[in-house]
DNA sequence: TCGCATACAGAAAAGGTTTTCCCTTTGATG
DNA sequence: CATCAAAGGGAAAACCTTTTCTGTATGCGA
């Protein structure tokens, strides 16, 4: 039942007959070892299925290979990618990650950062729910910080966020490389910085152009296909000329499709929707599928992580770094 | 710019005039300690902000607190709630997960099982995207192992599913006591476990009540919104006095809700539709909201934590265990 | 034959903590 | 004052690995 303790190096040594410095040599391939000796160790190791003991490693080499990734929500849709990119970095080489779920709850946070810090971690990612700054733990931290998707408020850590301003600019460009000339805007709550950021790359793309928004105004509402839903009202209440919505979400987007479908609005032809985040569910079930733009979290964490990599190195790189956007084109503009 | 090496107890020690063994018992209560050298020591221990080496200790103790839980597919829809449900479980204690992502690549597991071992962890949570069986890796590994969502193929090893046959069967119970007599079943892909089960669930409930299936079959396809469209004509051709449909995931019920309704059905006056999975992004945001079943993932997560614990105490509880779903109702039945 | 270089192997220390065992001190009791 | 017990504190081992330093043997050239 009890599983007989793993074996260690020394248990190797004495099978293949030498001392613990020469099987460690042998295995590690370092120092002078005759073939025929490094040849009898890997074989004993090989016998008793011997695994190095990580622990007395890492306490001697000071390096956990180890970090930790702070979520500060429940892992949610954002961090998810973020989380996958990150393990992706890492995986290359042969890190591990050490998930900590705050919940939204400071004082939990404190303590995960604790026993990480017991753990001696490498480094730390930090990863928000939505893109608005958050307190920065760097001070209570001896390790490597970044913050991915929610920056930290103080300007000399190190953070990776989605540029939003560019990211809503590049879907009017779109609208209007097709031809689009009233372009509205529906969106989430103005205490989100994603909103607003939004709403100010599509206000400075169209100033570009030289147009009004259509509508007068921008449409802040939820993050929901209801809002979606009643914003399509509103809209073609307030501007029935409307020919192309940029929408903040996919969810809004997927409710203000179904809606103007419903009223006999056709899209793409009379009106064009763009989505924002490509979550799947939503923008590929729709009808139809949503243009929408992606951006990149899975990458967004691949970056992340490499830069955690480099501040373990001595090498950070401070300052709120704007990872680009993607425009994913499917069949709701055209 | 490098920060000063951490404080180690020798240090605490010397600052608080005793020895490091003192120390060490002053700080975890142990051993008989004057309560004034206590004082110094945690005196000292704050004003060097000293942390304990949880490597050390680790290595001395032989436990990590550390678990590994290896998902196949990436984190998807399944694996997150699981995983919060171990993390609040473990989180509790002082537990910590090492997260490792196979992406479904068997070789890609086997690595992430060595490197898991390596670092000593004290059990692994096999956690998959489908509840079709999958290999067991007990064989590899020297500690205890429990599966959640997809089950070992071993028997002799610790699952943990959800029961779809007990939850397709309540929802055609909940669709019966409200006096729905013409039942249809639409779900996913014949060679999903999950399909099987829900479909086995609705017959034995409808045997039970000696009715027949509306529509004469149960209608297999893929899981998604697209499908749950299609589904809706196929059905109402097939048998258009059908009054309740039972869906195998939210995806294909939101999609079937959506076309009865382009198609003059109310819902759920005209026809009840139950979801399953209760994806909120989609159960709550259909119109009518979507009746639906929860799978209960995060308790599933939770149990299977604590039955980890009970297996590394050496009190492993073998078996596929099912645990039970609960229907939430909406407004998708009445 | 001696000296020397080279190739190989082993001893020991280091990393930080906990725990066991032993020693010293203090106070009390006879 | 002598003896004893109890309380408090310290030395050292143990956990497992890597690395440096030291030592030994072998072979070669002089």
């Amino acid at each position: 039942m009890a599983p007989p303790r793993p074996a260690t190096i020394t248990d190797v040594a004495a099978r293949a007959g030498v001392s613990i410095a020469t099987a460690s040599k042998a295995l590690n391939g370092r120092g002078q070892v005759r073939a025929e000796t490094r040849q009898r160790v890997f074989q004993a190791a090989e016998e008793l299925s011997f695994q190095p003991n990580g622990l007395a490693r890492s306490l001697l080499s000071g390096q956990t290979r180890t970090v930790g990734l702070l979520t500060s929500d429940s892992v949610g849709r954002f961090g998810i990618p973020v989380l996958l990119g990150a393990e992706d970095a890492f995986g290359a080489g042969k890190m591990a990650v050490l998930l900590c779920d705050a919940r939204g709850d400071v004082i939990r946070e404190q303590h995960h950062i604790r026993t990480l810090l017991t753990r001696r971690v490498d480094g730390l990612i930090v990863v928000g729910e939505s893109t608005d700054a958050r307190p920065s733990i760097s001070r209570d931290v001896t390790v490597p910080v970044v913050y991915a998707y929610a920056p930290s408020d103080d300007p000399g850590d190190v953070s990776f966020v989605p540029d939003d301003v560019d990211g809503a600019a590049q879907a009017v460009r779109h609208l209007l490389t097709l031809g689009r000339r009233r372009i509205a805007h529906v969106t989430g709550p103005t205490h989100y910085q994603a909103a607003r950021d939004r709403a100010a790359g599509v206000a400075a793309a169209l100033e570009e152009a030289g147009l009004p928004l259509s509508g007068g105004q921008v449409l802040y509402g939820a993050w929901s296909q209801r809002w979606g839903r009643q914003a399509a009202d509103v809209l073609l209440r307030a501007d029935p000329e409307t020919d192309a919505v940029v929408c903040g979400s996919d969810q809004i987007a997927a409710g203000l499709v179904e809606a103007a479908r419903e009223r006999g609005r056709r899209v793409p032809e009379d009106l064009a929707v763009i989505g924002y985040d490509n979550w799947e569910v939503l923008s590929t079930e729709t009808r139809p599928p949503l243009t929408t733009m992606d951006m990149n979290l899975e990458a967004l964490g691949r970056t992340a992580a490499q830069h955690l990599f480099a501040a373990i190195d001595g090498r950070a790189t401070p300052g709120v770094h704007r990872m680009p956007c993607r425009l994913i084109i499917r069949d709701s503009t055209v």
